[in-house]
DNA sequence: ACCTGAACACCGTTCAAGT
DNA sequence: ACCTGAACACCGTTCAAGT
């Protein structure tokens, strides 16, 4: 009887914020930001459009739902008892895998700061200097740089991602730039013309850990702790 | 006569690319990126909406050129003969203040790394750090690492005068997004409670140049050059 | 060569009408 | 309470027609 009344009450093809957040995450995976529609999302879920606003607010309500979803999912990642110089790196990864999956979500995140993910960021990054012994006037300004860093990454990486849907190829896209780059005038761009030739190959999930480590070598310059100690 | 044939090429009215740019710009500025349409573009410049095509590829064409104008006015500027971490210091707060002015810059600057001004932006902090004695395989890295801290600070201060343009003030904004932090759970999220009062009284062009400050102290104390020794 | 403006395809969002 | 789907207002872009 119990297991009847939940059926009645939850049917197994009732709308809901969350399946319609899943939804929009699917949609939003394998069809890039583009596809997601409230006429996509409407006829992947069989309904009307007009179906989705009673659970939903607008298009940024719905967006916002599933970053949030993607970015807690990577939060909830024990990162366990490791040191905390190794749980930054780590927690750092996580979330420029996590973008590196669901180009969407760098979008999102670069787009609205007042997003329920960014102080679950801050935390993970903050309480992690903290332990690292970095001052308490510092902190904030050192986990903005930090936070600053993944955001700024991960809209580039959605910016990239936009390009790459109708190309073949990340190396093919990287060595177009490559050679607008190594086409400009080589007195007034040096610098730009020696690191063209590097810019195909190399590997932005390495380029994103140096800069995570510039930083972190930076705070601990500033503020020599007792981790930090050589 | 040699007046007469330029005025007969040359209309005052006429359309070009450059006046098109700069009507965009100007619309841009004062009513924001949602204020920039064809449509009211054409207005603006009392023509059809089909005369811009002939002078623009499409909107992305038009923003591009609108954004490039506006970095290269940046780079433009001398930041003559300071030595190079000063110049990399005013370089990265002349971006910062044109952006602050022109907040859809740096939404156009983290959705779009094709565009011009970008290896512009690589070539000023990468120029200075050669300067600087940063060995040539770090310079890669390190650059990215600067030209990334700007763009990702674009981004957020352009999320954020999307909502400014209907509130009172930046403070009361600030305030408002405080006071969410401020109800999370303290146990959960001790340091986000800790930082959540210095949120809205803090200077984001300070807190911008902090970050800079940590990554060439990272950069320096990973590489110490010449100029680095105290 | 350059401009005009109606037309097209496609959005997000609303809402009267249903169950 | 929840769903349907036509309708509305508004886009970017195209294109036949003009000069």
């Amino acid at each position: 009887m119990a297991i009847k009344k939940q059926r009645a009450v939850r049917r197994t093809d009732a709308l809901s914020k969350e399946r319609i957040v899943e939804a929009a995450i699917e949609i939003l995976d394998s069809g890039g930001e583009g596809a997601l529609t409230f006429r996509a999302l409407a006829a992947h879920l069989a309904t009307g459009s007009g179906a989705i606003y009673w659970h939903v607010a607008n298009k940024d309500d719905l967006l916002a739902a599933a970053t949030n979803d993607v970015i807690a999912r990577v939060m909830a990642d024990p990162a366990g008892g490791a040191r905390p110089r190794e749980a930054i790196r780590a927690l750092a990864l996580g979330l420029f895998d996590a973008i590196d999956v669901h180009p969407w979500v760098g979008t999102q995140l670069s787009r609205a700061p007042w997003l329920a993910a960014i102080p679950q960021i801050f935390e993970g990054f903050g309480s992690r200097l903290e332990e690292l012994g970095v001052p308490e006037e510092a902190q904030f300004d050192a986990t903005s740089t930090l936070v600053i860093h993944v955001l700024g990454v991960a809209g580039q990486n959605a910016a990239n991602a936009r390009l790459h849907a109708h190309r073949t190829d990340r190396t093919v896209f990287l060595g177009e730039i490559a050679q607008q780059w190594a086409q400009l005038d080589p007195a007034r761009y040096p610098f730009v013309h020696r690191v063209a030739a590097q810019l195909p190959e190399h590997d932005d999930r390495e380029q994103f850990l140096a800069g995570i480590d510039l930083i972190l070598g930076g705070i601990g310059a500033a503020h020599p702790g007792p981790s930090s100690r050589t």
